[in-house]
DNA sequence: ATTTGACTTCGAGTAAACTCTAACGAATAT
DNA sequence: ATATTCGTTAGAGTTTACTCGAAGTCAAAT
C-alpha cells in the first residue's frame, strides 16, 4: 500500500508523471476514503514493467494498447505475443546501431587522446 | 556536390530536415549563384555522423556544442573527447537497459507461446 | 511565352511526454 | 485554533525535434 509520492519515490518518477499515466489509462490506482490514490503490489509491478519499456523506447501509446489487451483477458494473448515480439525486434535493431556507434565512438575517442599525447609531448620538447 | 534534396535522399532524411539543422547551426551547407544550398563531401560526411549520434539519442543542443567546438578549432580537443565520453557512457547504460529487457521479453514471449500452445491442445481434446 | 519543378524564406503548426499552476480539501503538528 | 503538509482536479504551458504552408524566385522544357 503506497501513497503516490512513496510510489513516485520507489521508482524514481514524479507523481505528475504518475498522474499523467493514469490519464493515459496504463496504470490506474484504487482510492481510499478521501480520494488519494493507493497504489499496491500489482500496480507497483505493472509501473515497473511499463518504466522497463519506456526506457528502451516503446511509445506510451503501444503500452497503452498493450495495457488495453492485457485487461481484455485471454482472448488476447496472441496479439499480446504479437506487440511483445514487434518490440522485441525494435531493441534488436537499437542494439544493433548502438554496439556500431559504441565501435565507431572508441575508435575517435583514440584518435583524440593520441592528438592530445601527441600535443602534450610536443610542448615538453 | 548534392542539392538539399539529393542529399536528403542519400541519408534518409527530408530536405525540412536538412534546414533545420542549418538553423540549428549542425550543417551549414555552401550556396550556389542563386543562393540554392550545396552540399559538399564534408557536408555528407558530418551529417552522417550526425545522424548515428541522434539515432543513439544524443540531443541535438550536445550535437550543436560539439560541432561549435570542432569549428572552434585545435584548442577544443579536450572538450571534444570529454563530450564523446560522456556520450559513450551513455551508450554503454542504453546497451545495459536493452540487454536486460531483451532478455526480460524473451522470457515473456517465451511463456506466451506455451501458453498459447496449451490453449490449442486443449481445443484438439 | 508560359508552364513546370525545384528551390528559397519565415513563421506557424504538430506530436509526444511530460511538467506545472491554481484553487481547493483533509489530516497532522504546534 | 491555526499553520503546515500532502493530497486532489482541470487545464495550461514547456521542450524537443521536426514538419508544414504560403508566397516568392529561378531555370529549363514545351
Amino acid at each position: 500500500m503506497y501513497t503516490i509520492s512513496e510510489i513516485a519515490d520507489l521508482l524514481g518518477v514524479s507523481p505528475h508523471t504518475l498522474r499523467y499515466y493514469e490519464k493515459e489509462k496504463i496504470v490506474v490506482p484504487d482510492r481510499d476514503a478521501n480520494g488519494n490514490r493507493v497504489y499496491r503490489k500489482e500496480h507497483f509491478t505493472w509501473l515497473r514493467f511499463v518504466i522497463q519499456l519506456k526506457q528502451t523506447q516503446m511509445p506510451i501509446a503501444k503500452i497503452r494498447k498493450y495495457t488495453e489487451l492485457y485487461l481484455e483477458g485471454d482472448h488476447t494473448t496472441t496479439a499480446r505475443l504479437a506487440l511483445l515480439e514487434e518490440h522485441q525486434r525494435a531493441i534488436q535493431e537499437q542494439l544493433h546501431t548502438l554496439t556500431a556507434t559504441e565501435k565507431m565512438l572508441s575508435d575517435k575517442i583514440e584518435s583524440y587522446k593520441q592528438y592530445i599525447a601527441r600535443m602534450k609531448n610536443k610542448q615538453l620538447t
